[in-house]
DNA sequence: AACGGCCTTTAGAATAAGTCTAAGTTGAGA
DNA sequence: TCTCAACTTAGACTTATTCTAAAGGCCGTT
């Protein structure tokens, strides 16, 4: 399965022109097995507890690497720390007020896709939608406090 | 109908339980009258050609409190760079990745408005969408090279 | 008018995320 | 195996924003 994916990558990599490093598969390995959308020092956190590791240069380097091969998104979702997906397919966002975790959300909860009729002359590329609340487990812990109060 | 606008703005800070002070005028007004979506910066340049001068410090104050009395909204739409919007009613925007501007998308131009039915439990507060394209002005541009080429 | 308390403004230092640079390292094709 | 463009690295730099400590303004009281 890893070597599936690494054969995957490499031909994904190589089409762009980037030779596949082991810093650069170990960044991408970890956004495929780890969906909660990390900011680039999470990875570089979680990366250099192992081997390969990677410099913040190196991290930035490789995410923006991967984001031109097309095999991550780069996401801005609150503030000015940008998250990175690599869940490449449409898709959008949930993020909870309480806990703050950014939680995908398939094309197919949303009941009706947006289909934008811009004045005359716009054209649309794409769209991203973020929606915002509270997640299951916190909505239970609010009303868990609720009950006692 | 500045006077109207002020008082408006005095009672909805007071309740805030904020003073309206001159920067603070200032800095909503100029906010109402230009829906460009300005950074920081770009209100603290405008700004500080006339009375009354605010610095950095207070820019970030006086826009973080009008947040907080729910007269702006802020906005992070593509990276590192806050951007203030005094529309708070809901609508949607649209950015231009040829010239960058950042415009509002009325509720009425999206056809569906999207209703989410995420996991139960999950309660959607608000959403917002951001659609990327190409501005109908940036277009012209676009279509006008292509045909010299 | 002078005083005191509280909120606001200010300049500039501090922080945080990301970019750049210059030097050393590496790995894929010949 | 050899080579060299591509890659990695530490650390300096930049940019947006926050923090801090001191000064200023407003108001009700003496
Ligand atoms: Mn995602
Ligand atoms: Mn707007
Ligand atoms: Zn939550
Ligand atoms: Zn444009």
């Amino acid at each position: 399965m890893t070597t599936e994916l690494r054969l995957q990558v490499e031909s994904r990599m190589h089409a762009a022109g980037l030779k596949l490093t082991p810093q650069r598969f170990a960044v991408l390995d970890y956004l495929i097995r780890n969906h909660i959308h990390p900011t680039a020092d999470q990875i570089t956190a979680r990366l250099n507890n192992r081997f390969p590791r990677a410099s913040r240069a190196t991290i930035y380097n490789t995410l923006h690497a991967l984001c031109e091969a097309g095999l991550v998104r780069e996401l801005y979702v609150d503030g000015a720390v940008a998250r990175y997906d690599a869940l490449i397919e449409t898709h959008h966002h949930f993020v909870c007020r309480a806990c703050g975790t950014l939680e995908d959300v398939q094309p197919a909860a949303v009941r009706a896709v947006p289909r934008c009729n811009l004045d005359e002359g716009y054209c649309v590329e794409s769209y991203q939608l973020v929606m915002r609340g509270v997640c299951a487990s916190c909505k239970q812990s609010e009303n868990r406090s609720k009950n006692l109060s």
